[in-house]
Formats: structure tokens, C-alpha cells, sequence
DNA sequence: GCGCAAGTTCAGGAATACAGAACTGTTGAA
DNA sequence: TTCAACAGTTCTGTATTCCTGAACTTGCGC
């Protein structure tokens, strides 16, 4: 099984950080994962939104994610612990990635308080 | 010809900015729009970062930027003239598109500085 | 009218995304 | 040690999206 590669802070870009979010599901993976207090393996992001999603499109958006730099990802004998890197990332990034969340958050409400 | 349409503010999502800007050249483009100070017609996009955009690709992106709500774009005879809707948006998202464009500009003065 | 320039639409091929099935590797219990 | 269950990955075919050249429409000036 290969080894878990993450791209130097260096090496992530803007573009590759905006694609990473341009999927639903990503981006919700993410903002549950900046919520989380503690890591969570891949599993737990099983079922997204009340939707279901198969195993293996769920370990295509972990790669994503890990690649664009999003997310850092350790192996814990058999399970997978995922973290953001939003402490390097606010750094190199300034203000993008949390205005991006916060807003994401809040249409996340809004459109909550619409269904009731 | 269609008349050009333009989603209302509340139609307008975080996922559809994302997925619009998950494009370079689209990011390229509106970053020159909201540089520009005064409306611009698409021809005025055909060079992007040294490299040529064919028309009908050029065409298709306006039409995501449109459609994603980035971008307003009314008919002046035989051009279109196009504006950001950054004083909308910036209500609606908070500093979100800010965010992303100050750090896509950073990165592009960061890449041009190595290329010297 | 004519020619030209600005954009759009269409059709194809290329690239990318998705999901089921089979797989690898790990754990824990018998 | 053997084995079943579990976490995640890889492979593969299909569906979707993206890109671009060619043909088209519309508007302007001569």
C-alpha cells in the first residue's frame, strides 16, 4: 500500500485548493472535518448531507483533498486519522480559506431555516 | 440570440463561485475584470497569462462566471460589456471573494518573482 | 448591399468524475 | 495460527464535463 504523500506548503496553490472545494461533498467534508474536535478517520464522513456515499468515491475525495493540501492524513494501524492544515494554510493563505468556510456555513444555515 | 441572464443574489451558492473560479482561466479573468476599471467586452480576454483562449472556449467560460453570479454582462451593440458584481457578492459572502482574490494575486506576484 | 468583428452554438474527441467489484492490510477473537 | 470483519485502495467501465474548430448570427461602418 503506498505511503501517504502530502504536497509541501510551497507547492499548494489557489487553484488547486478552489477545485478541491468546487465538489459538494469535498467541501462539506472539510467544514466537518475544521469542526471536529479531535481527527477523524475516512469512515466518518461515510454519509454526508443524508446522502450515502460509496467507499470508493469517498477515498477519491480524501486524495483530492490530500493533494490539493487540504488535509493531512495519518495512518493509525487500520484506520486513517484526518486533519485540516488550516494553522499552515491561514498562514500562506490569509483569510481565504475561512472566508470560504464561513461563508459556506452560512448558506448551510440559511438554507437549514428555509426547510423548516 | 438569448438576452443575457443573470441568477438573483439569493440564487447565488458558494459551490457555483468555487466551481466557477476552480478554473484558471476563469480566475485569471475575473481577477483582470475586477482589476479593470471600467467595463470590459470578452475579446478583451483572448490573451490570458501569455496563452490564447479560442473564442469558443472564451465564451463558455463568461458563460459560468454569468451563471455563477461572478459576472454581469449586458449587450452595447455589437459587444458585451462585463462587470464584476463584487459590491452583491461582498454583501452576501462576507470576505470570502476578497479572500480568495488577494490570495490568488499573492500567488501570482510569488510565481512571477521565481520566474525572474 | 458588402465585409469585418464580436459572440454563440454545435459536434467531436479528450479528460475527468463516479460507483461497483475485487483487492490489500490490520485487528481481534477463537 | 487461522479466520472473519473492518478500513481503505485500486481497477474498470460508464457518465459527465471540458475544450476547441467550424459554421453561424448579429451589429457596425463603408
Amino acid at each position: 500500500m503506498k505511503p501517504l504523500t502530502h504536497p509541501h506548503i510551497d507547492d499548494i496553490t489557489v487553484e488547486g485548493i478552489l477545485h478541491a472545494f468546487s465538489n459538494p461533498a469535498r467541501i462539506q467534508i472539510y467544514a466537518a472535518m475544521a469542526a471536529a474536535e479531535c481527527p477523524q478517520c475516512c469512515s466518518a464522513y461515510l454519509s454526508i448531507k443524508g446522502k450515502i456515499l460509496p467507499k470508493s468515491t469517498l477515498s477519491q475525495h480524501f486524495a483530492i483533498l490530500r493533494e490539493s493540501g487540504l488535509i493531512r492524513s495519518e495512518r493509525r494501524g487500520n484506520e486513517i486519522h484526518n486533519t485540516t492544515r488550516c494553522d499552515e494554510l491561514d498562514k500562506k493563505f490569509g483569510g481565504m480559506i475561512d472566508g470560504i468556510l464561513d461563508a459556506y456555513l452560512a448558506q448551510s444555515l440559511a438554507v437549514r431555516k428555509k426547510k423548516r
